[in-house]
DNA sequence: GACTATCTACTACATGACGTAGTACTATGC
DNA sequence: GCATAGTACTACGTCATGTAGTAGATAGTC
């Protein structure tokens, strides 16, 4: 029994093709369409009315924003990518969260420990600080 | 500036009735389209026929099972809420975590102590043990 | 000026997911 | 036979996303 697929990275709650774009310009921004066009291209055929057409949608919803230059625009993201992902995942927590049980911390937990062990020891330092925080209230 | 919302609950990767229904089942199960159906109709007007396409639906995705039981079918959820829960958490966080930073960090644990104090007790103790074992290899 | 390249505005279509729900058919009970 | 109950089948609308062509305007080059 497969449970549905989260998507994972900037696409969670994009489409693929706007996570790529969103990824491309955190990366490379500010941009032109034209330049996200030719790094998209390099992979795959796709044209540029395409690429255009989900930037101009991106900064509709806000994601991303613009300014005129010339005849064309320039984007940049409307946030920073560690800043984008905090209020996803700050989102999707505040509604899972809630009776969260012990395989699921401890999945957590490990999620964390796997890429990176220093990782394990912020965490610990944050809990540290909270227990005292509520130690002394 | 609106960072697009994440659905919360059971919701969270399907869409609101279907949600609805597999909380249904989670608490009533194993259950009839027409038990279903009652229950949601008490709070609104809605199609027998439209809570048993989205059961059906459900079934193929593998959510729901259903078996026949005369002429109907009496349908249970293919995991426990529990399960389904870490499972869905389990596929966000893997595409997620990888070069987690501080203030996410933070939000995790603000909103795990939010709710119940204990969870922050529950989360350094797996941590704890997580640390052991790294120590000890 | 003509031609070419570049860019956006405008437009449009297809697909899939989801919610919605009626109709036809069948089986069962009275 | 009639009424009820249940599924199969069917269909439609909306929305999000990916896809991309055409028209028109602008700028640069010859």
């Amino acid at each position: 029994m497969q449970v549905p697929k989260q998507r994972s990275g900037p696409k969670q709650i994009l489409g693929d093709l706007e996570g790529e774009v969103l990824e491309c310009v955190w990366q490379r921004g500010p941009v032109s369409v034209r330049e996200v066009h030719s790094h998209l291209a390099a992979r795959r055929e796709i044209a540029y009315t395409t690429v255009m057409t989900v930037m101009s949608r991106l900064a509709e919803k806000g994601l991303l924003q613009r300014r005129p230059e010339g005849r064309a625009f320039i984007y940049s993201a409307s946030m920073p990518r560690d800043e984008y992902w905090t209020e996803v995942v700050k989102n999707f927590l505040d509604g899972v969260l809630q009776g969260a049980n012990r395989p699921l911390l401890s999945h957590f937990v490990e999620s964390l420990a796997a890429d990176d062990a220093a990782q394990l020891d912020l965490l610990a330092d944050i809990i540290e600080e909270k227990r005292r925080k509520r130690a002394c209230s």
